[in-house]
DNA sequence: GGTATTTGACCGCT
DNA sequence: AGCGGTCAAATACC
């Protein structure tokens, strides 16, 4: 019950914050800006609704509330079945997206291992300068393969939670750029972040090889967002940030000098100031079409 | 030296 | 049998 008074409560916060944002900046100026922030608010509302249709063991919501107009705009749907863990994620990075859960998005692909529960988002490619920035989703990850696909231009690339082993966080996602549209990508997620909502990591010394001294007493989490867990939840300026640079501040393996590190929340604020992207390089062979596609 | 990425091989599902 | 997903050795990077 706490769990969703927090939802709704961190939803209401998100509101208030966005209106505050809004008057005290330009960013009510910037279009791209203000349907992102409205998406996150909606999400924060839509995850606390399902809190509470859980609570009240009502069926979860198939749409989002609100959604069915988005729906109509060019730049943003959704289709969602039930998985509040799992549209939870897909919302992480906020930002234009469409989204549709347990596969069948485009149709194209028959996605047969595709799990009950996945979420399915597409999302734009961020140009600067000749990079081309995959949104941030608020997550580290870890890429674990690529895979031709077999009527696609493009490869399919794996990733899992970079605190798999410490956490053991099963999150998985997969990133594949549209044939139609090589300026989207199609972002599938699978399974819930464990290392969002565990506050003390699954040890596993044989496994545990990552920064240890850094992670030992770390309590954060694997992400730098507020899914609807308010007590982590990080302040708003923070993903205002990240909203603003279209939430490509973070992006594969979160990496500094190379390595995943956890970030603290003056890291996180120095991040979100600088806008010290790190991201690009895993991605840019994967948006390179190859030599005879 | 430690960690992340790449990529061929393998496994299981359809 | 073909394909998608994952593993794990090799390689790259810091």
């Amino acid at each position: 019950m706490d769990d969703v008074l927090s939802r709704v409560f961190g939803a209401c916060r998100l509101a208030g914050e966005l209106e505050s944002s809004l008057r005290l900046s330009s960013a009510a100026a910037d279009a791209r800006f203000l349907l992102s922030s409205c998406e996150h608010v909606v999400d924060a509302f839509n995850n606390a609704i399902d809190g509470v249709r859980m609570l009240t063991e009502l069926p979860p919501s198939t749409t989002f509330f609100g959604m069915a107009d988005l729906s109509e705009s060019p730049q943003l749907s959704l289709e969602v079945q039930p998985s509040a863990a799992a549209h939870s994620e897909a919302f992480a990075g906020g930002g234009e997206a469409q989204v549709a859960v347990g596969g069948a998005s485009s149709g194209r692909r028959s996605s047969r291992k595709r799990k009950e529960g996945s979420v399915t988002k597409t999302v734009p490619v961020l140009r600067t300068g000749n990079m081309e920035i995959p949104p941030d989703d608020g997550y580290t990850w870890r890429k674990y393969g690529q895979k031709d696909i077999l009527d696609s231009r493009f490869p399919r690339s794996y990733y899992r939670c970079t605190h798999k082993n410490y956490y053991g966080c099963e999150a998985k996602k997969q990133v594949q750029r549209l044939d139609d549209d090589p300026c989207t990508l199609e972002v599938t997620y699978c399974g819930s972040h464990t290392c969002k909502t565990s506050p003390t990591p699954i040890r596993i010394p044989s496994l545990a090889r990552s920064p240890i001294g850094k992670d030992e007493n770390d309590d954060t989490n694997c992400h730098g967002h507020p899914q609807a867990a308010p007590t982590t939840t990080p302040s708003t300026s923070i993903q205002l940030g990240n909203w603003f640079e279209g939430g490509s501040s973070r992006q594969e393996g979160q990496t500094q000098s190379g390595r995943d590190v956890d970030y603290c929340p003056v890291a996180e604020l120095a991040d979100a100031m600088f806008s010290s992207g790190s991201s690009g390089s895993i991605m840019d062979a994967m948006y390179l079409p190859r030599p005879g596609n």
